[in-house]
DNA sequence: TTTT
DNA sequence: TTTT
């Protein structure tokens, strides 16, 4: 009853090798930017690119898969909900990190 | 040929009466917090509710139709891309923030 | 890792109560009617709503919700994956239907 | 204000090598069957593919790009809406078609 | 066959 | 900061 209320669709490119947590029982946790490209024409009729750069976590069975398959550079859909943490620095400042929390990843690249 | 790489869309709440801007050349930009709600069973049971809060805005004739017709605390769907800006604080730090760029909304409350 | 290849989402309000069948075992079926209503201006600027009637069914526990709490008229968004099915009429000729399996109902009406 | 409320989104292969119809005013229709795959294990815990095919068009610009760019076996996420239609066989009977009509193609394959 |  |  809740991703329709909160729904992200991301195609893009891995920047790096996903990140992997091995959490306590077992669980993992996958983390990852994804960049996402825009294409339009500016003024001048120039083709510009515009490359957005998303920071993508995933838990549990969506992080193993990623573990097992998914590599910087890949070409990943992904689907999930948009999420806010905010973390305090070492110097005791708040801090706010939009994350996209991934529940399923499609490998489009062949 | 570009929705389909970066989408969200978020049913939810508006937080604060939008922020109009008037921009030079009569454009304008509406910006406001949206507040999506997930509920969910905790080990014990309970319900609990998981509220997220979006920034987001929107330009142009999404704007116009803000301003006229939507209101604090009303529901509302929207969807649009993720983006990412940076800015400077007056400190000389960087700062980032995450922005959802509507590009549609639907008012479904009655 | 299905939904991205195949989904359909819909806001639209129930032509009829929703028809509910009782299979063995205990699960439900749910089928009913959802119109989606378009507008735009023709060439006279004249304001035309164009209504598309669409066949959605659910199952499990999806049907047990629609059946407890969804109505005849009622405003509803719904997400699931577009399926064809295909009959045979009883002068034997082969018919095919188009319906939207519902996996999720979020209703939006107040 | 309406792709919110009909929206529909498949990542598939073409079955066959787009059909481009010349619409009177240089303008052009495409349309073109998508199988979309869908894998899940049955009660035997054997892996079964479903495939499920769909009827696109697509008209103007994106018709175009279909014309130009896109073949048979090829894989292509597309978005539009779900629109169904009646017509009447040589025998006089009316007869129910549902198709996709795509406002976004994006190929995915490499 | 719905709703605005 | 919303809403149920």
């Amino acid at each position: 009853m809740n991703t329709l209320r909160n729904k992200v669709q991301l195609i893009g490119n891995l920047g790096t090798q996903p990140e992997i947590i091995d959490l306590d029982g077992g669980r993992k946790l996958a983390k990852f930017s994804l960049a996402t490209n825009d294409y339009y024409k500016n003024a001048k009729g120039e083709k510009i690119q515009q490359t957005e750069w998303h920071n993508v976590v995933a838990w549990g069975k969506t992080a193993q898969i990623i573990e097992q398959y998914v590599n910087k550079g890949q070409e990943l859909a992904i689907e999930g909900k948009l999420t806010n943490r905010s973390y305090e620095t070492k110097d005791g400042e708040k801090r706010y990190i939009t994350e996209v929390v991934a529940n399923e990843v499609l490998m489009i690249s062949k």
